[in-house]
DNA sequence: TTAATTAAATGACCGACGGTCAGTTATCAA
DNA sequence: TTGATAACTGACCGTCGGTCATTTAATTAA
């Protein structure tokens, strides 16, 4: 289990998992420094202590690597929402917590947004198909549990979800604008920028959202 | 008015504005035969005809071409949008028009899910500027005839019109997916790519959101 | 008509990047 | 100790977006 840090290779498959982990980790961090713009294959092996071919040993294209850290990132969101959200809670405490839950899981938001137009479109079809079931059983967990705490049939469930899915990719979409430095941004502009971060757009729409969908719920 | 087909150069701003939208139209069908990655500054300049120093006269960087491209969509959308929906139409149809208007204006779709990810990332501060303040514009155009058919009061519709553009904004990037040839899908795979389409993505969605709008609009 | 001026057009060139592969060498089994 | 395996390396490749010194068409001045 334990890798010796001067270990010069990886023979077992857990330091081959433990190599693909400092990977994974080096890339948050080059992240964290420079976006998703910084990170070049070269510069992460450099980061990663490796040589570039070494790289496509552990992850087949920097788009996979993104995948790979999307899938991390939805596994907790969808975690955390099994872990808060109870049955009863209203529509806008459940609105808050997905909001919240989006919000604070690093990586979640700026890769979601990047997920279609950029990830997908540059992974090879394999992996791909590997990620995308992952992702739709993340997906049906996380409808199991709205239904289960909005009192929504399993019927109108997929409808919910699908919609609630699909505000937060668009708020997701406007969140990166708003991430953008307000310094040197015109006046108009700065208004512009800001007014579209991910929690004011997000939450109220997903309240309105579930009233609209746990009202006749909770009547009928 | 009319350039010569064998004129060798734009000097009036007339003729500057034949040579730039000629790039567009290029860039069009480039598209169409080839998708959005068949695009490159190279081939563009071969199919309008120009070297490509050339073609860095009239778009300075090859993401304000799609932002130029994009811009001309949304207008069409928001023009038949003004045009086709009127004052008592129910959230249903109001749903369908929005749906047809985004899916049979050329590129909209497409440009719209890659319009922050992939478009702004890489554009220009100017440039970025004005097409954000077109946008805004248009934006406010068609938020402003959506109040009047709707009847929602003015301090609502904003938020109706967030609401409504980041269901479309998350719509459109499902529809990405959803346009992948099934050929060589396997088959559970198939369902998964072909069931998030935009038009059974949105306009239900869009139903549920105008519905919940509107009928307190309806009542008070 | 000719010469001087302007600026549109050109395409060879550049740097950066994602990805590859023939060769090297650490590790392990015999 | 030796041979086999496969993890690792980094020089190299093709592509692409973008630049700029130079060419040349079009316009103006002489």
């Amino acid at each position: 289990m334990v890798l010796e840090d001067n270990a010069k290779r990886a023979r077992s498959e857990d330091q081959k998992a433990e190599r693909q982990a400092g990977i994974l980790a080096a890339a948050r961090e080059i992240i964290d420094e420079s976006g998703f713009d910084g990170v070049t294959m070269s510069g992460l092996a450099k980061r990663a202590g490796l040589a570039k071919g070494t790289l496509y040993l552990y992850v087949r294209s920097k788009e996979e690597l993104f995948l790979l850290l999307f899938l991390e990132a939805m596994d907790e969101v969808v975690d955390r929402f099994k872990a808060n959200a109870k049955l009863g809670d209203s529509a806008a405490h459940l609105a808050h917590l997905m909001t919240e839950n989006a919000l604070t899981t690093p990586l979640f938001l700026p890769l979601f947004a990047r997920l279609v137009a950029v990830i997908e479109a540059n992974v090879a079809d394999e992996p791909l198909f590997t990620a995308k079931r992952r992702l739709l059983a993340l997906g049906h967990e996380w409808s199991m549990h709205l239904a289960y705490v909005t009192g929504v049939g399993p019927d109108q469930v997929e409808a919910l979800a699908r919609t609630l899915m699909m505000a937060m990719q668009g708020a997701a979409q406007f969140d990166i604008s708003a991430q953008r430095d307000p310094e040197g941004l015109p006046d108009d502009m700065r208004e512009a920028f800001g007014a579209y971060a991910f929690a004011p757009s997000f939450e109220p729409s997903a309240r309105l959202i579930l009233e609209a969908v746990m009202a006749p719920a909770l009547e009928g």
